[in-house]
DNA sequence: CATGAATGAGTCTTCATTCAT
DNA sequence: AATGAATGAAGACTCATTCAT
């Protein structure tokens, strides 16, 4: 009632939510379409069914823009793996990587444009202002973890242990890049067991 | 009409060559830097020691010059890579894998910059003007008929070959993704052979 | 229809007023500081303790609000300056300057924003809307008056009269300049005293 | 000859320096005729005869145009000023104070809008990026130099001389406000007279 | 041919104004 | 009548491309 009042209305405030999400979520569909340096605001906008002024309502620039959607996403994709590495923490190893695989993979999948921007955004880091860790490198950090399990269990050679991280990141990167263009790679159940057995027991015919 | 005017002095002729070339490895070092669409032809020049003038004196546009490395670069990678397969066609699996990644880790080992450009090339590629197939589509290409020779000679696993291609150049992506911003990771011969052995053996432990 | 529709209860009218003034308060501040192009106003409703939309429902625009508050300092100005030369018609001259510098100085003292918008005024005066006559050329006509007055006396010379009235402006106007960056100078009495003596009787050494 | 000489074409050069100081001059009248902050680089660009993009090949921004072109005519007018004063330091304080009015009066009024804009910058000073002092308050300064030489020769009273610095600047002030909407006010040599007669000797009668 | 200043279409960003609640 | 989010026209700035020297 008080005009000074900061208590806004619950309405309100709930709609201010749903355009901001609009606005997330057109921004992730045209910044993975056009790339994280080619989208236009304008684009975005329309995307978003707003008008261009809204979205500098609701962020401050095209900078500001981008980094909360890059945030709010890593911060989706990685609360959502450590919660499920922390319900498994005493599986055996397989089970562990095949749903850490899976999990990654269903939510990226789900998330389309997402994979190409988190790309660009290892690309660029260094460059132009300095966020946090990409998102990718993070992923990498889990990955670590992971094998650290692996290694725990016995369940891992210690031989090539060091770039273990990085190939079974790279099993993710390879998979994400053919699906880009291809249809025939279905992001299936079966192409993650693929996955999880060509990283356990090689490619090699049994001798 | 003159006779001169169609055979040019040799001389000239090797002098524009070289600025051709210069320019070309300028491009790579700036588009490498500041990415595919942030680099600036005038940074190109600067970096290349000419005026903005000449690099429109050597390509038509931004687009031709970018077209131009893209493939030249990518036929150098191609032509060498085909060229080691060429020589090695009867040699066992296990070598020919190892010359294939050696050859390729190398190669992009000593381009730097270009890695990233073949990532933001296949990332764009579908925007923009058509350019031919991407040089990383090229690369799975090349890894789709080394799969098919480890098969034939009975040395890989048929069950999920299909997915082999994309998990090598899998493997590449990470190695390189992973080099890019850790100075602990050599790009060395062991290296490559921790990624054949992981390949063919697996990272689990043998029972 | 209804009798109420025409006579508005005197509290909300009372409320009402209040709001305006308030209003004609903050964009004096904010006009003042950030200057007559540069203030917004969101700064305004901000300054008031109001949100813009209550601006517009006080004011048609923009330039209604800035030629409201001009038009209204002015009338106050002038207003004074006449209630104050007309109480003195008959004293002598040099009171009769001093009282109308006096006067001047203090009400422009005390509002300190005032000034610099005056200038501003002045200086804009044909661009954009047509607005009344600038306060300072209607301060200056007031000069002149006063200077008529003085030569009717026989206290001023008649040599330069056509000057005098921008010349007394210009005291006024190098007084607040100074002030507007000089902790030093005190918008004073004696300062008053000074610019009396300095414009009747010169600054120079009697011989 | 050589491509990397810096030894530009002394006629590219001129024609450079040219183009420089069109700008510089377009600059100043539209920046006079609409405000500082009113002024739109496209206008500048349209009265130069230039596009907008060479403004941008001459200086950084919109705010390194202003600032050059105010440094520009501050300096050349503060040049000019002192020039004159060291040439005439032994000759009689009246002298002196004739040809400072003199020649400040006949400089403004050769460069019409520059005193608008000096205005402008005085009042804006404070606010935005800290340029160097006001053209305004650094001319304020030579009238205190100049006041102390009055005093110096016993040429002026000690009494109100702390004020004479604001109020002999507050004379020119007031003629150039005058002259700004007022045709009848010539800016000529009698102008002057009269302003110095009135600062010296009053404009109060001889009783 | 090389040069580099000029060009102007394309983007980002701001802010006065509107209007549904 | 007050609110403040949405709107979009206007203006600053960038950079690929052209062309006179």
């Amino acid at each position: 009632m008080n005009p000074r009042s900061k208590s806004k209305s619950p309405l309100k405030e709930r709609i201010r939510e749903a355009v901001h999400g609009e606005i997330l979520s057109a921004a992730e569909r045209v910044f993975g379409a056009s790339g994280l340096g080619a989208a236009k605001m304008e684009e975005i906008a329309t995307a978003a069914g707003v008008s261009v002024g809204t979205l500098y309502n609701h962020f401050a620039d095209r900078e500001a823009l981008l980094t909360a959607l890059l945030d709010t996403r890593r911060a989706e994709l990685l609360d959502m793996l450590d919660d499920v590495v922390e319900q498994m923490k005493s599986e055996p190893f397989p089970a562990q990587l095949g749903r850490f695989i899976g999990t990654t993979v269903e939510h990226l999948g789900q998330h389309r444009p997402l994979f190409a921007m988190l790309i660009e955004e290892e690309l660029h880091s260094g460059r132009g202002r300095l966020r946090g860790k990409p998102a990718l490198r993070e992923l990498t950090a889990r990955c670590q973890r992971l094998v650290e399990q692996g290694l725990k269990q016995g369940a891992l050679r210690k031989q090539d242990a060091a770039v273990y991280p990085a190939l079974l990141m790279g099993f993710i990167r390879g998979v994400f890049a053919q699906a880009m263009h291809e249809d025939t790679l279905r992001l299936s159940p079966e192409l993650v067991q693929a996955m999880v057995r060509t990283f356990l027991e090689g490619a090699g015919a049994r001798a």
